[in-house]
DNA sequence: ATTAATTTGTAATTTTACTACATTTGTAGT
DNA sequence: ACTACAAATGTAGTAAAATTACAAATTAAT
């Protein structure tokens, strides 16, 4: 759906005279446009009260309130916190808010580049996997071995390795309904890119977490791509392994809704056991 | 200012009981919220009129409709509720969106919690430390190792073990100067917070990526509280562990900036280096 | 220039939100 | 346990806002 401003202004062609006269009102000042009421907006606009109401419903709204509501939300959209890059000259609490703030846009942009149904897909695949392999190099390797954490809980065989000698070994080994995983935001780094083939090369179901057409796309049976507004030639990786992090959590409820409800009652068991090793709330 | 649908589950405890539900239907579905009428809110809750308007007002908005223009803009910023909990019956294209938007509203949450002097004193410390040390179990494991990640590109001396017997070993080493990290969601894991004590007597200074008031906490000479809504006892670890991974993006960044120019530009050519191993975007 | 179509405005109607006041509920002190 | 006071909630009436139906005015077309 688009935005109500940019509408006001696309349209104006198609607006009649009086119907211009209010847009330009409410454009020459959105913010005040929110506060009044269809009757001092008429007024300001010099035209009728019924007139400002039809403009409404021109825009798609049902009518003045509805129209407000749309405006306001246009406004809202309006100042985004996307690129709130660091710079040398900010405090501890510039940089801290800076960086949470563009690691929340960053998750906004991913979730919308995210193909619903190739996760439906990747989930599919990894419920039938006899053995599913988790691979990432430099901070995509702290990703696979959280995905390795998560999935190990639910039984599966699961094998990791931060060394790219065995993730080579390892995808040799690979046979037919095997999964394997690359994690790369880049998609370019070469030696990963050559295990990605050999592990195809063995018949291993190869799914890649990149982005779109990077050379390790192309060696994947299935790609489920991450946009992430994010130079990791020039800047520390940062929101890309976050939404790296936050597309597995993903799969892996995507995993536990698909094993049903008593593969959820043996994961609570194995929390149970887990809690015996930890401080209880009320002996603190 | 602040989100107002945020403000609602903050404020929460300061609710009469009416008001309370009035909050709840609007939390439940804040998108039809805005549709309503005050009317039809006001039965949806089993409230009256007036209690709806007096909940608005308690807000610090002026009414009814100039509290739906507010909440209309907290749902446009991309920041809703935090407790989407999946159920059984969503489907990929649910869940996917209730986990990344839980995601971000975790991060926002944790964001408000931090203590800004406690990051400038933390990277003060760890600007100064002769060797750094990040240890956690299970899901915070693999956030230590991204941590690790980060900071040894920084030329530092940088230790991770995965294993609790090799923490141990490494702790009862460590010596004065020595800053070793714990990074825990629930501050109750019984082994870590030996492993913390066993540091604390070695000398190290220990700093703790927790919970505020946890066993885990108070073995710490300083503690990084996070605030995180999430019950791993319950569920997996997904959010809390997000928001550690960002606050390691923020001690990172803080200790880049203070270590200053020279410092980065060495940090520029370890980047130069690595681009060396990449496919270019060129030769795709 | 006349008529039909479109646009705009007026006035009545309906919907919506708000205020003042009454009732209920809860609380603290005797 | 009762009284008195305060807080919370609801009722009913009022004010304001938005919408509708229709009439007047403008515009375009023959």
């Amino acid at each position: 759906m688009m935005n109500v401003l940019e509408k006001i202004s696309s349209d104006m062609s198609e607006f009649s005279k009086s119907e211009k006269k209010v847009a330009e009102v409410i454009l020459a000042n959105p913010q005040s446009a929110i506060h009044s009421s269809i009757a001092t907006l008429a007024k300001l606009s010099n035209v009728s009260e019924p007139t400002v109401n039809r403009f409404c419903r021109r825009l798609d709204t049902k009518g003045y309130p509805d129209f407000k509501l749309h405006l306001a939300q246009s406004l809202a959209n309006g100042t985004p916190y996307v690129n709130r890059h660091v710079d040398e000259f900010d405090g501890p609490a510039e940089y801290t808010n800076k960086i949470f703030e563009s690691t929340m846009a960053s998750l906004e942009v991913a979730r919308q580049s995210i193909d619903i149904a190739m996760v439906n897909r990747v989930v599919d695949l990894l419920t039938q996997a006899k053995k599913i392999s988790f691979f990432g190099l430099g901070a995509s390797s702290s990703v696979a071995h959280d995905a390795v954490n998560k999935f190990f809980r639910f039984n599966v065989p699961v094998v990791y390795f931060e060394d790219i000698l065995m993730q080579r070994m390892s995808c040799m080994n690979s046979t037919e309904g095997d999964v394997v995983i690359f994690i790369s935001h880049t998609g370019r780094t070469k030696s990963l890119v050559d295990v990605a083939q050999i592990a195809r090369a063995n018949d291993a179901m190869v799914i890649g977490i990149t982005s779109a057409d990077t050379p390790l796309a192309k060696e994947c049976n299935y790609v489920l791509s991450l946009e992430v507004p994010e130079d990791t030639d020039l800047y520390m990786p940062m929101a890309s392994r976050i939404a790296q992090l936050t597309l597995i959590d993903v799969l892996a409820t995507g995993f536990t809704l698909r094993r049903g409800n008593k593969f959820r009652e043996n994961l609570k068991r194995l929390k149970d056991t887990l809690r015996s090793s930890r401080y209880v709330k009320d002996n603190l």
